[in-house]
RNA sequence: CGGGGUGUAGCGCAGUCCGGUUAGCGCAUCUGGUUUGGGACCAGAGGGUCGCAGGUUCGAAUCCUGCCACCCCGACCA
């Protein structure tokens, strides 16, 4: 069968790939690491944007819109962040095409050569940090709380659909404040936002931290992230948060009068999530059938497949039936489709929407109707049962609760087991070997450390856990002193 | 950027080693019919610059040279 999917213990990559292409999330694209995200990814998107769009608006911000294209000085501007982010920049040189003088399509006019280079964003704090100065003159003028909505490019090496491409969607927070505390409590309260959304919406378990210096972003005073596990054991890093100090401040000159009349720097942080959330509901959740969504961002909560019988009275009636169950599905806001197409079979279709992920499966047959009963199956553990049409939408409205809370539930217990304690550097290695998932540590908290580890293991340190218990132990690789455990993983 | 692999119909592939009629198969598509409680069946039809550009040859999907694209693994990264 064409729409096959890897099994997940043969080749995960595989799987991950065909559940994208097959479930029909997104496409390769004509452009080397570019998708194209296809209707039902891009409602998948969309679901995610929406619910944090309003949990950014309940916590005081608001969207703005900043330009695509940054000049090439602003990126040099912060010494760290250009560091960080010039291997990977799109340039644009030239502002116009003309006819190849030997017919053949069009080349770009070397007459039309830019007096300073535009940066493609891959992220906007020197756009912004530049525009800021502008808006900032007074202490009443703080806090600014703006976020937006846009793409950026980072010309990665190695792509993957929805975790690492070329061009992807994300949302990027940059905010400015009077003072460092309240810049911190702004990056921490974010952080706690991405980690609510990740649990309750996406369903996926987070491990709250604090990037280690070789992890942290270009430019940041502190990194703060959330961390999952996907289910191939490797670690993905989810959401981050960053408290930029005031490094944006001097780069761009941006200062404000306080109460006391005194000319002070600015405190900054910025925060994102990306298309790459996508990715990871994929590799949380979804089983070798195919996807497996969380109610609360699924596309479609429930598709109805009505039977089609002989008989073109009772298909008539089974029509009506599946458009009087999604009216009373549609009343308690759950998102309904039917699919009544004759040229299909119904083994083909359940097939087809357990692949794209929808939670629930109501059949409904002759038989059903004579004894006024559905077909209910769940997509999480493949459950049947036979429900009474009665009171279907809240039978239907409860199960989608029992899905959310079973997918984070399991995913948890998923997470729990691979947290791995080890005190020694075989351990280490085992565990990451055969084991998988995070592993707790010591470390002495050196970058050195840190990158001897990455080089011989291949593992990073995913994250600080925030209010990590402090204990007195030896760092696993070194023996030297270390007084707190660190979460190391294999990671996305 | 290194290593490996793949480019032949919308998708998945065979054919390439060893050149030879009209390039084939499965799925999908279209038409007609029979079907429909877990990926239906029968009959017929349409669909191809064999990744691109050169070269060798009477003759190239097949041999030679160059290029390009994509996938996988590594180094780098959200």
């Amino acid at each position: 069968m064409s729409k096959e999917i890897t099994n997940k213990d043969k080749d995960y990559s595989q799987w991950y790939n065909d559940l994208v292409l097959k479930g029909g999330l997104a496409d390769y694209s004509a452009v080397r690491g570019c998708m194209v995200i296809k209707p039902y990814g891009y409602t998948l998107w969309e679901n995610i944007r929406d619910v944090l769009d309003g949990m950014f608006k309940e916590t005081g911000h608001v969207n703005a819109y900043f330009p695509l294209f940054i000049p090439k000085s602003f990126l040099s501007k912060e010494a760290d962040h250009v560091e960080g982010f010039a291997k990977e920049c799109a340039v644009v040189t030239h502002y116009r095409l003309k006819n190849d003088p030997d017919g053949k399509g069009v080349v770009v006019d070397p007459e039309a050569k830019l007096e300073e280079e535009l940066i493609v964003r891959p992220t906007s704090e020197t756009i912004i940090w530049n525009t800021y100065k502008t808006w900032i003159q007074s202490w009443r003028d703080l806090p600014i709380l703006v976020n937006q909505w846009a793409n950026v490019v980072r010309w990665e090496m190695r792509t993957r659909l929805f975790l690492r491409t070329a061009e992807f969607l994300w949302q990027e927070g940059h905010t400015a404040h009077a003072t460092s505390e309240e810049a911190v409590a702004e990056a921490e309260k974010m952080l706690e936002v991405y980690a609510n959304f990740a649990e309750e919406y996406m369903a996926l378990p987070v491990v709250r931290g604090v990037k280690s210096a070789n992890e942290r972003f270009a430019g940041a005073v502190e990194t703060y992230c959330i961390e999952a596990l996907m289910q191939d054991g490797k670690a993905l890093q989810a959401g981050t948060s960053h408290f930029l100090g005031q490094n944006f401040a001097k780069a761009f000159d941006v200062k404000y009068l306080s109460k006391e009349g005194k000319e002070e720097l600015v405190w900054a942080t910025s925060w994102g999530v990306s298309t790459r959330l996508i990715g990871a509901l994929i590799m949380a959740h979804s089983d070798d059938k195919g996807l497996v969504l969380p109610p609360k961002l699924a596309p479609f909560h429930v598709v109805i497949i009505p039977f089609i019988s002989k008989n073109p009275d009772e298909t008539q009636a089974l029509r009506e039936k599946a458009n009087e169950i999604k009216s009373l599905l549609k009343a308690k806001g759950i998102r309904t489709q039917i699919d009544d197409d004759e040229t299909k079979r119904p083994g083909f279709k359940f097939a087809e929407y357990e692949l794209k992920g929808y939670p629930v499966r109501v059949v409904i047959g002759p038989r059903d109707l004579t004894n006024g009963v559905a077909e209910v199956a769940r997509r999480d553990t493949g459950e049947k049962q036979s429900v009474s049409l009665e009171n279907i939408d809240q039978t239907i409205d409860q199960l989608l609760e029992d899905i959310q809370k079973n997918l984070y539930q399991k995913a948890l217990s998923f997470r729990e087991e691979h947290i791995t304690q080890v005190d020694t550097w075989d351990e280490f290695m085992d565990v990451l070997e055969n084991k998988t998932g995070f592993v707790s540590a010591h470390w002495d908290g050196t970058p050195a450390t840190e990158d001897k580890i990455k080089e011989l293991s291949k593992a990073t340190i995913r994250c600080i856990p925030l209010n990590n218990k402090l204990e007195e132990g030896k760092c696993i690789l070194t023996g030297q002193p270390s007084k707190q455990r660190v979460l190391f993983a294999r990671a996305y």
